[in-house]
DNA sequence: TGCTGTGAAAGACTTCACAGCA
DNA sequence: TGCTGTGAAGTCTTTCACAGCA
């Protein structure tokens, strides 16, 4: 999961939204869960069979789930469209959000073409780069703009989000140029900590700590047995 | 970050191994942070320095590194060379890793060329897909191999882990034939909650809920201004 | 009977604050 | 003086257990 930045411990409570932190990480994993449940016609789901498929207490799945107001049926469930949409709004996601891709390399080519974001209602709209040998060429139909455009592009395409997929050396520097142009929150992927204004969110993803915990838990299991 | 499986609530307490969860979250951002600063040329490093540079208090710090024998020398802090090789040693990537990337769509593709694994010592050594146009081809210099040689060639090549990109369709199928060839781990980059024999780990990595949990903090800081 | 909603208890995790070493 | 190591306190999160509704 992205880690948290500095200045966002809550303040010696629950976040002002009244949501704790560890509640909205479980929340797009319902999200996930409820989806899957309608596709398959189901128009009610109980806290049990809900936290059963995505390994959550049904306990934890009701005091999630009571923060909404009284949205379940004793003896029933939840209406799963119903919860969708209170997830939704809860998140933020229940509007079209847009994105840039800085950095064109492997990478970054790959999240240009992800079907996943579009899927979920995130548009990749402008994809940056600054090797000249990449600049002009197009991606997945996108056309890879330098990244002195990136301002300018970011205003007239209507871009609140960046996602970061530079190599380590450039990630500060390009994060303070994204910062500058007032995007509202940066994706980074590269294994560096950003040091940016507190005007951006930054959320990161780190694919090798992603690899190093799953290595984690292989040798601690092969220790307990 | 991957997600935590069912079983492995600790059960009233730390695991196994001393030491919790949090912590070993922690540890793997712990050595990023030391090896900037190894690079920098500094052989010692403050609680302090080292949590400011990451956004983890000081005290935190040291509880954490309490958890291995008295590395700390008051007055100084401590020497990073030994927090990188008692952290490695912590999770297990003191020992070279071997991977399969299994799906070789945008995803899969930019991971077999993605330069960080085998910086950090994981080294993918296989790449498989179904889809007939891609078997044979080379991709970042590695043959892509039918599904159906998964399991030989894991066994042939000593191959511990995989790395799971294909389609959510496709992956709690794909997930059962990486489970029955004896891979000890899957890191899952589907949007799909597997369920899977817990003789193998899983973690997930999933790419919108990261952007969703960014839009949340963005939103949130919109709202509290 | 099957399920929610929820106080109360338990547990995990973080921060405080300070003794003590170099 | 600068820093670690650590009990104690505080905070956050999860689980328990059960009243009550359909």
């Amino acid at each position: 999961m992205g880690q948290w930045r500095n200045g966002n411990k809550s303040a010696g409570m629950e976040m002002k939204s009244g949501h704790s932190k560890a509640m909205i990480a479980r929340l797009s994993r319902y999200l996930r869960g409820l989806e899957d449940h309608i596709r398959q016609g189901c128009e009610t789901i109980s806290s049990r069979a809900l936290g059963e498929q995505l390994g959550i207490s049904d306990a934890q799945v009701r005091k999630d789930f009571a923060a909404f107001n009284r949205l379940g049926y004793a003896g029933i469930g939840y209406r799963c469209a119903d919860l969708i949409q209170v997830i939704r709004d809860t998140l933020g996601i229940n509007r079209a959000w847009r994105a840039a891709i800085v950095g064109c390399g492997n990478l970054g080519q790959a999240l240009i073409g992800y079907q996943g974001f579009r899927q979920r209602g995130f548009a990749i709209e402008a994809a940056f780069d600054e090797n000249p040998a990449l600049i002009g060429r197009r991606l997945h139909g996108l056309e890879v703009l330098p990244l002195r455009h990136f301002a300018a592009t970011v205003r007239e395409r209507g871009i609140q989000l960046a996602i970061l997929a530079v190599p380590a050396e450039e990630a500060q520097k390009t994060g303070e140029i994204i910062a500058r142009s007032g995007i509202l929150g940066i994706l980074n992927f590269a294994p560096v900590n950003l040091n940016l204004p507190k005007s951006v969110s930054v959320s990161s993803v780190e694919l090798t700590i992603e690899l190093e915990q799953l290595v984690f838990a292989v040798v601690q299991k092969q220790i307990v047995e």
